[in-house]
DNA sequence: CAACTAAACGTACGACCGTTCGTGCTTTTG
DNA sequence: CAAAAGCACGAACGGTCGTACGTTTAGTTG
């Protein structure tokens, strides 16, 4: 009587047109990093990957199919290169800290060669209203929400040691987590640009912030 | 003896040509802020604005030419709208507290259709070396400087009224004048994204931030 | 007045864009 | 084994892009 679940299939035909797929979506998040998600073309993906652009195209159908399968293909690697690994630590300060952490790295031996996707892409996107905007804005949604759960449960630990002196209190989670968020799209920004001063600068930044919770 | 300073001119065609450009340039910032600098395209602002593709075209000589201009008319219109209301406060916190006020008036009732010129295009030309990028980064450093010069003047104004117990010269001035500006573009951010409460979120932070100086 | 300059236009060029169509080829399905 | 499904391809389409050339018109300069 139970619908089957969603099995993975077998046929090899899908398998290869999925591989395809994330072979070409992936490269894109590439390209997307430092041109941008709306000077993508398919004829250039295609070039750059040895196939011909009306197979690339096939593939996904609309332009606008193949940037949501770059979307979620940065997503996805975002997630494995700095959310699942700070997963392995307990939720609140030390999961945070892990985050912080991980973004460093990603920023400091840059996931994508442009830099960071979303600070790349969310400005070229956000006054154009659509599925890959809003796709973008879902996955910054994600990312914010992610880092003011950690935070909120820090700030609850912290209250427990210190019941009635602690300054935690003051950090207000969702506003903390788009303030860290802000400094992050800046340094990608000024790593961008050539500023040497970046990375340091903001951990001086992010250490005062984070200092009552950690 | 001494080389006649650059006069005005009074030659009509030139001045027909340097209102004509300056038209196309302010035309194109609002443009750009929404589609960004590289989605700027010669036919359109023609269209837009009533002329023919190949007078715009002799106007610039160059696609790369009218970017720098259309960069240039954006400061020159930053500057009037927010920049130089500010030089009338003396240096320092009050000329700084007017440049916040500022930013938040070209927040909230935007200057460019598409928002702050500069969060819509600096992540677009970040990757891209070239005169435009240079253009742009130079633009952001005098920005910075200028944040950076009133925190430095504020500071020390703070210092001389206590001289020893002060908290103010914990602010270190460039790194202040990186933080508010990441603040301000990740404020741009969820303005563009539709986030009704980025600015008074801002607002808190900003007046925490600037506390030890106000 | 004649020579010159700059703005503005129409036209045309080659390059690239996204999309569509028709065609092989492999694999799965009936 | 035949039919169907899905990938990959070459070719071609209409459209837009940046740029270049030649011409006309308005304004300046000798």
């Amino acid at each position: 009587m139970s619908p089957s679940p969603p099995r993975a299939t077998t046929d090899q035909r899908l398998l290869r047109g999925a591989r395809a797929r994330w072979t070409i979506a992936r490269h894109g998040a590439d390209v997307a990093s430092a041109e941008g998600l709306s000077g993508l073309s398919i004829g250039r993906l295609a070039t750059d990957l040895g196939l011909s652009k009306s197979g690339v195209a096939t593939l996904f159908g609309t332009k606008e199919q193949l940037q949501l399968a770059v979307v979620e293909a940065a997503r996805k690697a975002y997630v494995d290169a700095v959310v699942r690994p700070a997963l392995a630590h307990p939720a609140g300060a030390a999961r945070l800290r892990a985050l912080v952490d991980g973004w460093f790295g990603y920023a400091e031996q840059p996931l994508f060669p442009g830099g960071c996707f979303w600070a790349a892409n969310l400005p070229d996107f956000d006054s154009r209203p659509g599925p890959v905007r809003d796709a973008l804005r879902a996955q910054r949604g994600e990312w914010l929400t992610l880092l003011a759960d950690q935070i909120r449960r820090a700030v609850d630990d912290t209250a427990d040691d210190a019941p009635t002196t602690g300054a935690a209190g003051e950090l207000d989670p969702e506003l903390t987590a788009f303030h860290l968020d802000a400094v992050f799209v800046g340094t990608n920004t000024a790593l961008r640009l050539g500023d040497p001063n970046a990375l340091p600068r903001t951990r001086r930044i992010i250490e005062n912030l984070l200092a009552p919770i950690t």
